[in-house]
DNA sequence: TTGCAAACTTACTAATTAGTAAGTAAGTTT
DNA sequence: AAACTTACTTACTAATTAGTAAGTTTGCAA
């Protein structure tokens, strides 16, 4: 009886648990289990650990590449708003960003997915800094400094907002989210 | 053979194995044979893993009241250098602050873990907290948010700026350094 | 209908994991 | 000097880990 969405199930597990627990906090056994299947079955979608983890990098660098392609039609604004809120469903539930996931066991993990990650954070990062250049340029944002130097800052806010809410509460994120938005002169 | 320092010794590398591959990507077998002792020695001083983690969150909480204290002298600005001080040199030797550690982490933790760990991350919240709404009144410090906000948006910069530093490297951070600065209308 | 490939299961293995029980050597106290 | 404590080591164990080799079932194509 083949499922043929077993593959995306195990992807779509292990994206949440590396974004629940880290990489190295979860199993095979883990996976296998919760989608009732047998151990081997993971190892025939993905032989190794580490492919399952490269796997889980690439799909979310898609993710992100359809992010940009869907929102680049609308207003600068709302493209904000847009990403934001990808953080502000993370943390309702209790995921941290990916970004945040990785870098933090960095040393613990396979170099090949750090790798893969540097190519993520940078995309991200252009892309940040792209929308508030031109943010700046048509005097839609106000922010005294480099439009890259402020792209980390909100990505920083973001990726670790995400984080402290699981110690704080959730009400810790959506006053954050205020605080960018009165920073960068878009508070309505 | 009595090694007096063995426990702090343990406590210190544990500390530097969260801050650099995450509580569950290190074993006490790494442990002993970094310090070169046995596997047992280590749970001679401590008996579970829990507890090791336990101890080098306790001890964290120890050593910002420290902070706190050796500190409490010196004037706002210099109070919140010496702060920003600390994630600089974690930056430079590629480790993580604990707070991020054990939020990414959180949901493969033991629950004790977390729930002292809430303790030091209100404590720093708190600290930060006063800081800025001194700094504010007295007009040193200029932000248009509550000094709640403000904290949480400083204290996510550093947290999230060492993780991303190893991702884009240090020049990131010390960017990131230069932004808090503007934004509080501290830079010279 | 036979052949074949995709998607598994069964049944393992070797290594690593946290943790323990029992012993020992070197001080420290009485 | 005897008794005791501290700080270990030796020698394990049971569970969990990633990973594999050899089948089996199912659907599809020739």
């Amino acid at each position: 009886m083949a499922r043929l969405d077993t593959r995306q199930q195990i992807l779509d597990l292990a994206e949440d648990l590396i974004r629940s627990k880290g990489y190295n906090s979860f199993s095979y056994h883990e996976i296998s289990h919760t989608l009732g299947v047998k151990n081997a079955a993971v190892h025939y979608h993905f032989p190794t650990k580490e492919v399952l983890g490269l796997e889980v990098i690439r799909s979310a660098i898609q993710r992100f590449k359809d992010f940009k392609e869907e929102t680049a039609s609308l207003s600068l604004e709302e493209q904000l708003d847009a990403f934001i809120q990808t953080y502000s469903i993370n943390s309702e539930n209790d995921k941290v960003c990916l970004v945040g996931a990785i870098s933090v066991e960095f040393y613990g993990l396979p170099e090949n997915m750090t790798n893969v990650m540097k190519g993520l954070t940078r995309l991200i990062h252009d892309w940040a800094t792209n929308l508030l250049a031109i943010g700046k340029a048509e005097g839609m944002f106000t922010f005294d400094m480099k439009p890259e130097t402020k792209a980390i800052m909100i990505i920083t806010n973001l990726a670790a907002g995400v984080q402290i809410a699981r110690l704080m509460g959730n009400e810790t994120f959506s006053d954050l989210i205020k605080g960018i938005k009165i920073d960068l002169g878009v508070n309505q």
